[in-house]
DNA sequence: TAGGCCATCTGGTCCT
DNA sequence: AGGACCAGATGGCCTA
């Protein structure tokens, strides 16, 4: 049997309309239904569904009722037909009643009618409502969470180290990214090129044993190497995790998608990533697929105060942003502060697109 | 089996 | 009033 996920009535004189969802399919009916006898749907929506008992919201696993929610909702709310209108008047017409009928007790009672002494009777129709706003708001938290969802998907995508297969998750996603933008602030700032182990202890700070490995086939390094790496950080890339759990990791050896190697594998300096990228405004080098992190300046480093129009107005301008005065030695890339600063650097990374 | 990760539900708060 | 956002709770899935 399956377990009704959402389940919605609505009060139409004695009678209800229903309508609710089950992990394979919607169900719902707008001609009334009395409760008091069995339904009677054709065969192939018959459902063994105890009516006695209205099922619990939360019965059945949430990942699986994803769709029939939407739909439901979809069933309610642009076409709510016949038994919502009557309801919501009905309602409003009960409410009326009810208020009528409350003084009426007070009346009798001589005003002396104490506070919840006088019960309601139940409102189904306003329950109904409030289920329904309920059902509502919990689809747009829904589709929330899949846009950041979404969101975290296209981070991923840019982030040094991508695999289909095994996706890196929330938390490493954003620790990874952080790092990254830190590394390559770091690159602009000094305008050097990080010697590779330097650039994956950076990339790998805080990251987990797993997620480090990761990194670590990306960039087709051997994780023992770093291990007794000389003044080392606390962390450690460990050996061949990849090699027992097999990530299909871009840019690897076995690269699920046959890509070719992303630029970090053999690292040779983020001016040679630079000019790969597309435009940054070109969004579509998300979508496409892009294998090379898209080093959009403006995108990733712009921050919210002033930006010179001439920049802000150029494709391929380099807004570059760099550490405070502080001594880079002294940050952390968990203590980063970036202020808007031109370097000399910058007339080099922006030679090629100022023809 | 415990722990990590995730999707969803839910009620509260803030904002428009 | 209603939507966006947030955080806590819950339960499922997967892996070591």
């Amino acid at each position: 049997m399956e377990t009704c996920s959402s389940f919605v009535t609505f009060l139409v004189g004695d009678q209800y309309s229903f309508i609710f969802c089950l992990p394979s399919k919607v169900y719902y009916s707008l001609s009334n239904i009395n409760f008091a006898s069995p339904p009677t749907l054709p065969q192939e929506d018959m459902l063994t569904l105890p009516f006695d008992k209205p099922p619990s919201n939360q019965t059945s696993s949430p990942f699986k009722t994803s769709w029939a929610t939407n739909q439901l909702v979809k069933s309610v709310k642009p076409e709510p037909g016949r038994a919502l209108e009557e309801s919501e008047r009905e309602d409003e017409e009960r409410d009326g009643e009810e208020e009528e009928e409350e003084e009426e007790v007070q009346e009798q009672s001589g005003g002396l009618t104490t506070r919840g002494s006088y019960k309601k009777k139940p409102n189904h129709a306003r329950l109904d409502r409030v289920r329904l706003r309920r059902i509502e708001a919990n689809a747009r938290e829904r589709n929330r969470m899949h846009g950041l969802n979404n969101a975290l998907d296209s981070l991923r995508k840019v982030v040094p180290c991508y695999s289909k297969t095994q996706k890196l998750s929330k938390i490493e996603t954003l620790r990874l990214a952080k790092n990254y933008i830190w590394t390559l602030s770091e690159i602009l700032r000094t305008g050097k090129r990080p010697d590779l182990l330097t650039f994956v202890q950076t990339l790998c700070k805080g990251l987990s044993q797993p997620t480090t490995n990761l990194v670590a086939s990306c960039l087709q390094l051997n994780g023992r190497s770093f291990m007794s790496e000389p003044g080392g950080e606390s962390f450690s890339l460990y050996p061949a995790y990849h090699h027992h759990h097999g990530p299909e990791v871009v840019g690897s050896s076995t690269a699920d998608s046959g890509r070719p190697l992303r630029p970090f594998g053999s690292f040779s300096g983020p001016y040679e990533a630079l000019y790969d990228s597309p435009s940054p405004d070109c969004s579509s080098s998300l979508d496409s697929g892009a294998l090379s992190p898209p080093l959009n300046f403006n995108g990733i480093f712009s921050l919210k105060h002033e930006e010179p129009v001439g920049y802000r107005s150029c494709h391929y301008g380099l807004r570059y942003c760099s550490i405070s005065q502080r001594s880079s030695a002294d940050l952390g890339p968990y203590d980063i502060h970036l202020r808007g600063q031109f370097y000399p650097v910058q007339d080099k990374l922006n030679k090629p697109f100022h023809n």
